[in-house]
DNA sequence: AGACCTTTGAAGGAG
DNA sequence: CTCCTTCAAAGGTCT
């Protein structure tokens, strides 16, 4: 596909440092680390607020109206990441430029719920500032279209024009240290270890704690454990907060997709994605470098405003239910290898020679003999 | 309820 | 470096 002769943003996230990463135990550990530092985050918003009542700064605006509803979980990282973009604005303003608030009225980073972020209407209620609203299902960028010749000729204030620029933005792992800890009476500090609840006293009418959780010596101690180990989960699942999912940046054909679905449903009379998909791509492929460009270049600035909203963040956190499910399908395949035949197939052996006379199938394949690096005909115990 | 379909592009891991 | 996988959006359809 036609890349932008600037690099097409393969400079904005290849370089940077990403979070590695996290097993489900590790997102626990984030999750709670959200919880514990929506305190900080309210610290950070009231200093935010402030600064837009001597500034009247857009890029304040911006926090307030898409950071601070669901960065529940900004890190100390991410804190100092806004103070210097804050004072960036400052200085902009300061310096009298190009950049003085209201050079951009209408830029549509600024003042729109958060593109990223499910359900981020920016509703009235969740937020006080009055803020432009975005016509439903209008990715915020799009007002950026029709595009005039030269749309992006100016830089929002907090972008810098040039991406090596940013060379203190980086996506680092966020110190979880100081973060383990849970609320108290949190649900998660009683650990099997501790001798569960010691008095039974402590126990209601029915043999349950009050936390719903039965005592564990009703039942048997491995059956116990199983039990303790799931019902601990849930309730841990039910008290904490579910984590904000911060969804990819759009690249240019979903753009352009977004763009264009209502036009081709209106035109084609089809609903169904599918097929309207398969319409705009072969649309997508019509269109002229030049028309691409645009999207290209729209794609590019979203990566950047997303990296600059979002600098610990990494396309690997919304790698989740799905590939894992595939990951234990493909593990449950590689230690039941199946039947014989099957097992055959999938090598590709064939069913009257390939195989250990002897010992028949067992020896055929890794699956079924992990030792064997190669597969014989007569396997390496007859050979 | 959730997976699937269908498209392109970006990102990241594996080899 | 190349190849592969996953996920972004969308909404009807299927299991």
């Amino acid at each position: 596909m036609p890349q932008l002769g600037n690099g097409g943003g393969d400079d904005l996230g290849a370089n940077d440092e990403m979070i590695a990463f996290k097993d489900e135990g590790e997102q626990e550990e984030k999750i709670q680390e959200n919880a514990f530092t929506e305190r900080d985050l309210a610290d950070l918003k009231s200093s935010l607020v402030n600064e837009s009542e001597i500034n009247q700064s857009p890029i304040t605006a911006v926090r307030r109206g898409q950071q601070s509803e669901e960065r529940g979980y900004a890190s100390d990282k991410q804190r100092e990441h806004l103070d210097s973009v804050s004072k960036q604005q400052q200085q902009h303003q300061q310096d009298g430029g190009m950049y003085k608030t209201g050079a951009y009225p209408g830029y549509p980073f600024l003042m729109l719920p958060d593109p990223y972020l499910p359900n981020s209407s920016g509703s009235p209620s969740s937020n006080k500032v009055s803020v432009v609203q975005q016509s439903h299902g209008m990715h915020p960028l799009t007002s950026l279209l029709p595009y005039s010749n030269d749309p992006f000729s100016h830089s929002p204030p907090h972008l810098p024009t040039d991406m090596s620029q940013k060379t203190g933005v980086h996506r680092q792992p966020q110190d979880l240290s100081g973060y383990y800890s849970l609320p108290p009476g949190g649900v998660g500090q009683i650990t099997p270890s501790m001798g569960w609840f010691p008095h039974s006293l402590m126990l209601g009418p029915s043999g349950m704690h009050p936390t719903g959780i039965p005592h564990p010596a009703i039942v048997p101690l491995q059956a116990n454990r199983i039990k303790y180990n799931k019902l601990l989960q849930e309730v841990k699942r039910e008290k904490e907060p579910k984590k904000p999912v911060i969804k990819k940046p759009l690249n240019a054909f979903m753009l352009y997709m977004k763009e264009m679905r209502a036009k081709v449903i209106a035109e084609c009379t089809l609903k169904e994605s599918a097929a309207i998909n398969q319409i705009l791509g072969r649309r997508w492929h019509a269109l002229t470098r030049e028309e691409q460009a645009k999207y290209y270049e729209l794609a590019r600035k979203e990566r950047q405003l997303h990296m600059q909203l979002y600098p610990t963040w990494s396309a690997r956190d919304n790698y989740g239910k799905k590939k894992r499910r595939k990951r234990e399908k493909q593990q449950d395949s590689s230690t039941d290898p199946g039947s014989p035949k099957k097992c055959r197939a999938r090598f590709g052996l064939n069913q009257q020679t390939d195989w250990c006379g002897p010992c028949r199938w067992v020896h055929h394949c890794l699956y079924h003999s992990p030792t064997i690096t190669t597969i014989p005909a007569v396997c390496h115990l007859h050979s």
